[in-house]
DNA sequence: TCTTGACCTAGAGTGCGCTCTAGCAGCTAA
DNA sequence: TTAGCTGCTAGAGCGCACTCTAGGTCAAGA
């Protein structure tokens, strides 16, 4: 699996492959006679976990970091699991961030519609009792 | 009421605060006879709001249309309403990707639980039947 | 009066996470 | 054999959201 295979199938653009290898997310890929890294299917597995992470919003240096335990060997498993752990905190005290906003969306729209039907009734009324002129109402 | 005071009041930095005017998040700022910026109370409710709309995941730049909007009066309040009803839904896909990363990560700390445990038992029996050295073991 | 501290502006710098460019090499199909 | 595609590297650039610096003004307390 040359790279462009690679990031058509996970849906990352080989510039951030190669970055990701870069920067230790990724560890160095195997090289072809051409000097074109070469990956196999077990990668995708790695990047998808990746996204996942990612998708926690667990900033690039924490996931190099993880990446360097993984590196490392099943002697690293707690500390990896300490990481993680930690982590699921983060997530669950993001989902309430972001359902504590809900209400205070709602309570805005609530107030838009209210504040639009007044302003359409209003002008039905205007339209039923011709208080304003027409060249007031053109405007 | 101060910058320094409205700082304190709503935990933004005063750089911050002078940013936020610079780019139209807040109405420019009433100036005392020294040019210093003066503000009412009222300023605080709306930088609650604010830091709610952010919470949301909003970006700078649709917070600056939106206080846009919220300048020019209560005719846009259907655009006002349309722009929360669009982030509601964000914030909504927002929580179920959060949540969708849960089991990926308890999958995975449960495994490094295993993992742990098994090297755990390993260990024990390698200390009952002194299958390995001291000198091994001390390494 | 002098000093301290809060405030002012314009603009530079920062950290993150990519994203792209330039310039070149090598494989493959017509 | 030549065109075109894919790949390579080093390094520059970008968008976001601040954050800080330099060099100043101004008001009030000791």
């Amino acid at each position: 699996m040359k790279i462009g295979d690679l990031s058509r199938h996970c849906g990352l653009s080989i510039h951030s492959i190669r970055y990701y290898e870069k920067i230790g997310l990724l560890p160095p890929a195997h090289r072809d006679a051409g000097g074109r890294r070469q990956y196999s299917m077990e990668i995708a597995g790695w990047l998808s976990f990746l996204k996942s992470l990612k998708a926690t919003g667990m900033g690039i240096s924490d996931m190099v970091r993880y990446a360097q335990l993984r590196e490392m060997g099943p002697q690293t498993a707690r500390e990896r699991r300490q990481m993680l752990e930690r982590q699921r905190i983060k997530v669950l005290r993001q989902i309430d961030t972001l359902k504590a906003t809900l209400p205070v969306l709602d309570t805005k729209i609530e107030t838009y519609l209210d504040l639009e039907k007044a302003s359409m009734m209003e002008a039905d009324h205007e339209q039923q009792t011709n208080t304003i002129p027409l060249v007031g109402r053109a405007k």
